[in-house]
DNA sequence: ACCTACCGTCCGAACGTTCGGTCGTTTACC
DNA sequence: GGTAAACGACCGAACGTTCGGACGGTAGGT
């Protein structure tokens, strides 16, 4: 079987998780059979169960790996005290590095469609997360430092539906990738993306 | 053949394929199997198989209607003429508007994954839509209507990122519901959320 | 008016395959 | 030689799909 003299490289239950996770994002998790998982690890079904307990033992290892991410944006300290309008900026901007950073974990994250009990919980967190967001999109427009005509939630959504859609298409590998993403997406959303005269 | 309120009341494809589409989007294609679709349709696994050819078949009959429909907005008369930023705001709302219109079948389309030959054929066409627009906001940017720090192709994933992220929450029986979602996806797109001084 | 042959629709029961997961055993390093 | 890691063989359940036939309405001949 194996070479004299190499050394086993053997599995733990995070590189295991790194390759079951680009798996899923690929076939899609319920899409991915623990076969496929094997066959793209190099070991057998069998030895997969040695290192987890189940498929959705997997599932819940990746998505908490990403919601863990995701919230310690809220507790950092900018994220926490000054203008509602800076803090947003902030969060933006974190969470656009938390994507970029942990870019399977927080894909899967973003695709679970609520079929387990794993999934729901995953769904609730998000809502969470995007509750707190929508209090601070409400409150800079308090401040008079957003469009009031913006309604918080709709504006929340479409900001961060325009921050998670990079999950389809952002390939930190390429060239042209983008240096960074968080700038990209504060700024179309802040100012947009019209021309305006010059010296405004 | 039966006549229109008579007592017959067969399932037809197109009938099927609505039920099965949203059983799709609830649970996911791959999470979905035919005796779900049977539970939803209220027939059996075999009675739908008189009406379609497979599984796969339903989906590609979801996929190739969203495809229609969004691709009939390219050929528009306001796609095609006049200046490039205002053919860009028309692809724009005219999509908010087949998104909502056709949103179960948009949905699915936005979530196939390349598994089966009919979701690679249905993300090659997704591709070519969007290579389509990122011509347009080329043109735009080159006309002097756009920021030329813009980047094409940046802009509109960001741009159409920020729209099909209403498939992921978008409620048209909500109460609440937007009004008009190209509405707020061009103003957020063109201006940005920030508020301007009076009179700009 | 009646019988009969037909057709669209649907069903129950099974098909072979693949699923997630288990088990007892073997391998290879300390 | 003890132990973590990996293996091949296997399990019951669920999967997508097939098949022969049952049911009920419609059409045509008489």
């Amino acid at each position: 079987m194996s070479v004299p003299g190499a050394t086993r490289i053997a599995y733990t239950p995070e590189r295991l998780l790194a390759v079951a996770v680009e798996v899923f994002n690929l076939r899609g998790y319920d899409g991915t059979s623990m076969e496929d998982l094997a066959r793209a690890t190099g070991i057998t079904k069998s030895s997969i169960y040695h290192h987890v307990r189940s498929k959705e033992e997997l599932l819940r290892l990746a998505v908490s790996r990403a919601l863990d991410r995701i919230f310690a944006v809220l507790d950092q300290p900018a994220a926490r005290t000054g203008r509602a309008i800076d803090r947003l900026e902030h969060v933006v901007r974190a969470s656009a590095r938390v994507l970029v950073d942990e870019l399977p974990y927080v894909t899967l994250l973003l695709r679970v469609r609520g079929n387990t009990a794993t999934e729901q919980w995953a769904l609730e967190r998000r809502r969470e997360f995007d509750r707190v967001v929508a209090t601070l999109v409400a409150r800079a427009v308090a401040d008079g430092d957003l469009d009031d005509t913006v309604e918080p939630r709709l504006a929340t959504r479409l900001l961060f539906g325009m921050l998670n859609s990079a999950v389809e298409w952002y390939e930190p590998a390429r060239a042209d990738a983008t240096a960074d993403l968080g700038e990209a997406v504060w700024r179309l959303a802040s100012a947009g993306l019209r021309r305006r005269p010059a010296g405004s």
